[in-house]
RNA sequence: GGCGGCGUACCCAAGUGGUUAAGGGAGCAGUCUGCAAAACUGCCAUUCAGCGGUUCGAAUCCGCUCGCCGCCUCCA
């Protein structure tokens, strides 16, 4: 079974054969480190992490670099409104993406370049672009001249001469062409600045990608990903510079773009003030919630981030981890007996065919959850005709291998039922010891047939978000949101 | 204006040429329960924005119409 991927490049699925047979080179962009990250930062980050993951299910060796753009003209104007270093608020906004992304369960990159690590290698590419002739120097400034790549436009479908009448591309006089961007911009006083061959100065928006993935990945490399805004200019400019420096192409094989998330039906933005940072949206729902709702959608489609969308999928991760943690507690032997290889891996065909479908991320969630109704399913027969109960074990050990691997695919529903059901208690403010001293006091009134005491005990803990459940094995209680 | 995309039930959403159109949420009814909750069962799109066309056969391909969105400027 392959792979099969749409590549914005040739707007088409196409099967995925990475140039080296087992291996795999892919360089998604990351944050420009100049404020908190949001959630289209984590849509970005989950969908590439996903597809990162599976990857290395496959059995690829993976190298995968996802960078951090931590010198640019928005940390300048961000770190001088704020008074401090640009660096510094740019190391600052590294720590918080980086705890951001651990805490959406986004594993790390193997490699995390930073742009002003990069300098050396930056300047190296923009000589050399120079002495091809693809980019000039004008006034400590250095420019890329676009209408010197022929296949300038092919990512983005644009041509240069419609791009020339748009009115909106500002006039610079240092430019010979408007459509000419930066490589280098000669550093202003008080600006952050390295020595180069054009004076002091800093590196252009573009090329520090260009840069990094030449570093790190080589001239080509079989995936390059970020969000669909990327492919142009950023995209676009990353072919012109890596194509011209290089002499190779393709700069990369396979294009993936990931779509934007609006929060309620709005996109998001500074103007509306409706930004969503990852650490508000983990404020009021787990990571596995937000992943089940980032996945629960075609990664390339637009989505729709709204309070009772992400309810919604929060509910549905409780379901997951009661039917799983049925399982262990009436099967515990479950826990630590290995289904048959066979078994598994029929079971699991649906769910690599959805993967292999340019990471049908939906579809493997309506698998998990048909698998979620079949083991309550059998579960409950079993528990009316005991002698069900071995078969019924040998399947409930499948399906609950098949959670195992498909948590490990997607990153969500990827824990213990146990550490689950804490978070959400904890996370609920309430006290434990109470609640459980209260389901005693409902236990003796319901020993002694005083129905109404034992109902007036469960109201009001309602009333507070508690909801009991009657078990064979006693009493539990969860937090309804 | 140029380029790209979308429109599937009450809501979200998968399916992109061929058995009964996944799954989640909500709702209704039943089983279970002291009553609930949870779980299970049944019901909930003879139909996929509309109209034509291609085909033995289309939600899926083509054309047109309507509606919505993104990019073309910084943006994940």
């Amino acid at each position: 079974m392959s792979i099969t991927v749409y590549n914005s490049l040739t707007r088409k699925k196409e099967e995925f054969v990475p140039q080296t047979e087992g291996k795999v080179s892919m360089y998604v962009c990351g944050p420009t480190v100049y404020a908190l990250s949001h959630i289209g930062h984590a849509r970005s980050a989950i969908s590439f992490d996903v597809i990162y993951r599976y990857l290395r299910y496959c059995g690829y060796d993976v190298e995968y670099a996802r960078n951090y753009t931590d010198v640019d003209d928005k940390i300048i104007a961000r770190a001088n409104e704020e008074g401090v270093a640009s660096e510094v608020l740019a190391e600052r906004n590294i720590e918080a993406f980086d705890a951001d992304m651990a805490a959406l369960g986004v594993e790390l990159p193997t490699k995390r370049p930073k742009a002003t690590e990069t300098i050396g290698e930056i300047i190296e590419v923009i000589s050399s672009l120079i002495e091809k002739g693809f980019a000039y120097e004008s006034g400590g400034d250095v420019f890329y001249s676009v209408r010197k790549f022929e296949g300038y436009g092919k990512l983005s479908g644009k041509k240069i001469d419609e791009l020339e009448s748009g009115a909106r591309i500002s006039v610079n006089e240092q430019k010979q062409d408007p459509l000419d961007f930066a490589l280098w911009k000669a550093s202003k006083p008080g600006e952050p600045n390295w020595e180069s061959p054009w004076g002091p100065g800093r590196p252009g928006w573009h090329i520090e990608c260009t840069a990094m993935n030449i570093k790190h990945l080589g001239a080509t490399i079989d995936i390059h990903g970020g969000g669909k805004d990327l492919i142009f200019p950023h995209h676009e400019n990353e072919i012109a510079q890596s194509e011209a420096a290089t002499g190779k192409a393709p700069f990369a094989r396979y294009w993936l773009h990931n779509g934007f998330v609006n929060i309620e039906k709005e996109k998001m933005s500074k103007s509306i003030g409706n930004i969503l940072n990852i650490r508000d949206a983990l404020g009021t729902q787990t990571y596995e919630a937000i992943r089940l709702f980032l996945l629960s959608n075609q990664y390339r489609s637009p989505i729709d981030y709204t309070n009772d969308s992400l309810k919604e999928a929060e509910t549905a991760v409780e379901r997951f981890y009661k039917a799983l943690d049925r399982i262990e507690t009436e099967y515990p032997a479950t826990v630590e007996s290995k289904p048959k290889k066979s078994a598994l891996g029929k079971r699991m065909e649906p769910i690599l065919k959805a993967m292999n479908d340019d990471f049908n991320t939906a579809e493997v969630f309506g698998n998990i959850f048909k698998e979620v109704t079949r083991a309550n399913t059998i579960m409950d027969a079993a528990t009316k005709s005991p002698d069900k109960r071995a078969a019924t074990e040998v399947e409930v050990t499948v399906i609950r291998a098949l959670f195992k691997e498909a948590g490990k695919i997607l990153g969500t529903l990827d824990r213990t039922p146990g550490d689950y059901f804490d978070e959400i208690k904890s996370g609920s403010g309430v006290d434990p010891d109470e609640i459980e001293g209260l389901i005693a006091e409902r236990a003796e009134a319901r020993k002694n047939k005083d129905f109404a005491r034992a109902d007036s005990v469960r109201d009001s803990l309602l009333e507070r978000g508690i909801v009991l459940e009657d078990t064979p094995t006693g009493t539990i209680w969860t937090v309804k949101q």
